[in-house]
DNA sequence: TTTGCGTTGATATAAATTTCACAATACTCA
DNA sequence: TGAGTATTGTGAAATTTATATCAACGCAAA
């Protein structure tokens, strides 16, 4: 665990966090140990690249035994989780804002939706998927309140523009934008898409051309 | 337009089905030409990045005007749709299942999906997000009867590996899997994952280390 | 003990992807 | 016309990411 973390390649904390995801399986099944094979045929990678990931972030398991899942569970959180928890909000309510939440919900110890909103008077001021969901008009006094460095953005593609910047304005760092209108924010905001279509498209295209 | 196509890479796939996403938002604002520094801003790329991806593909410019919009949305057409049409089933038809189905719905011509499968009586023969929502036990002939080499997995984590297997079994090329539940496949069999805690993750990591 | 097997860790190599740098071109305007 | 400006296209370099290879190690069985 050197200063160098910062440095880590984003494809490992990717990888990393979906290491975990796995581990977490594997514990809940009684494992203790795992080999880098393993986790491979899990991760369909190479095992190379699962012992190089593990490398660059300092951990060391054993040739009998593998890893400790336990330990590498921590170390991975040592790493990726923000030691006093990170608090996440997420911004319109509809199909997909409460699919998310309610699947996010619980799943991870230092990264909890805190607080929901939306401009539809029938969504707000009440609890949506175990979380309190407020008018849009509150967004900044909660971001503050409660230190929400990231939002997730899932309202209509017409209203992505403007609320994007009223987030940025209240302060968001990180955006996870989920609407179909690409978003340009400055160089010291972090930005990620996702687009199913993208997902789809890529897998039809391999699909087709095989 | 070689034959090289099929060499393409991977990322610049997945780009050049956002580019398209862009250029459509920008022909519905009437624009019709449109310079690499425009559409690298957009794409929060480089405009090399962009011409690169345009160069690979055949595609040239004007250095007056730049590129026509409706002949680069023609060719990339050309590149990753299929000339007749690819069609798509999803399994699964709780809330990430009705997102997902209701966000695509019509926003593609060459990809469609065609059907819905779930396993609860309650969702099951009738129309959901406008698809007609199958038992999963009629999943293989619905399958045969259409035609769909494409299969998005939302079912529950539970149900995730047998219903997979089963998918498989029954002619599945390539999955889109959102169950928390990592897939194993084999190797003729293209998987794509993609989970929403670790997008949140990686932008948590991020912030925190910035 | 000794041999053989399977694993990790690490260095070297390769492949994929992005960026740099700039020639070539087209347009504008004085 | 000709200088100035802005753009594209692309070979080469740089960077990032993945793979190959293998020494060293630990264990088990002979
Ligand atoms: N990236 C993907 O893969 C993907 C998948 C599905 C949907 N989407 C996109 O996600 C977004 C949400 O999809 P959905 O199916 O949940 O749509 P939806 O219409 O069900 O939900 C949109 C919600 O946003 C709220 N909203 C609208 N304007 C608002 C504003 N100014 N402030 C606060 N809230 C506002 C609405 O009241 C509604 O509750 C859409 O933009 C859709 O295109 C993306
Ligand atoms: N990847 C992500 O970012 C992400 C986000 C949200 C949810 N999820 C996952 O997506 C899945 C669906 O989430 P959800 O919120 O829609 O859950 P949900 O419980 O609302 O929906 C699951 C649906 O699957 C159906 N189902 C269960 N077993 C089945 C079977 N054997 N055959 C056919 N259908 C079956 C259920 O009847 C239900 O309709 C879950 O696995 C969840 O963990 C992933």
């Amino acid at each position: 665990m050197k200063e160098k973390l910062s440095e880590l390649p984003g494809k490992t904390i990717e990888r990393l966090s979906q290491y975990r995801r796995i581990l977490y399986n594997s514990i809940r099944e009684g494992k203790t140990n795992i080999y880098s094979h393993e986790l491979a045929r899990m991760m369909n990678l190479t095992p190379v690249q699962v012992r190089r990931d593990l490398m660059l972030i300092g951990y060391s398991g054993s040739q009998s035994k593998g890893y400790v899942i336990k330990d590498l569970v921590a170390l991975i959180g040592k790493i990726i989780d923000s030691s006093d928890g990170q608090k996440v909000i997420i911004v319109g309510m509809g199909n997909l804002g409460r699919a998310i939440t309610s699947y996010f919900s619980g799943k991870r110890d230092k990264l909890s939706i805190v607080a929901a909103f939306d401009n539809d008077p029938q969504k707000t001021d009440r609890i949506i998927a175990g979380i309190p969901c407020h008018h849009i008009k509150d967004v900044q006094s909660v971001i503050e309140e409660e230190q929400s460095p990231i939002a997730i953005l899932t309202v209509s593609p017409e209203a992505a523009h403007e609320v994007a910047k009223h987030l940025l304005d209240c302060g968001i760092k990180g955006l996870l934008n989920y609407t179909s209108v690409p978003l340009t924010v400055p160089d010291d905001i972090y930005l990620e898409e996702y687009d199913i279509i993208t997902s789809l498209e890529k897998l039809a295209y391999l699909v087709k051309s095989k």
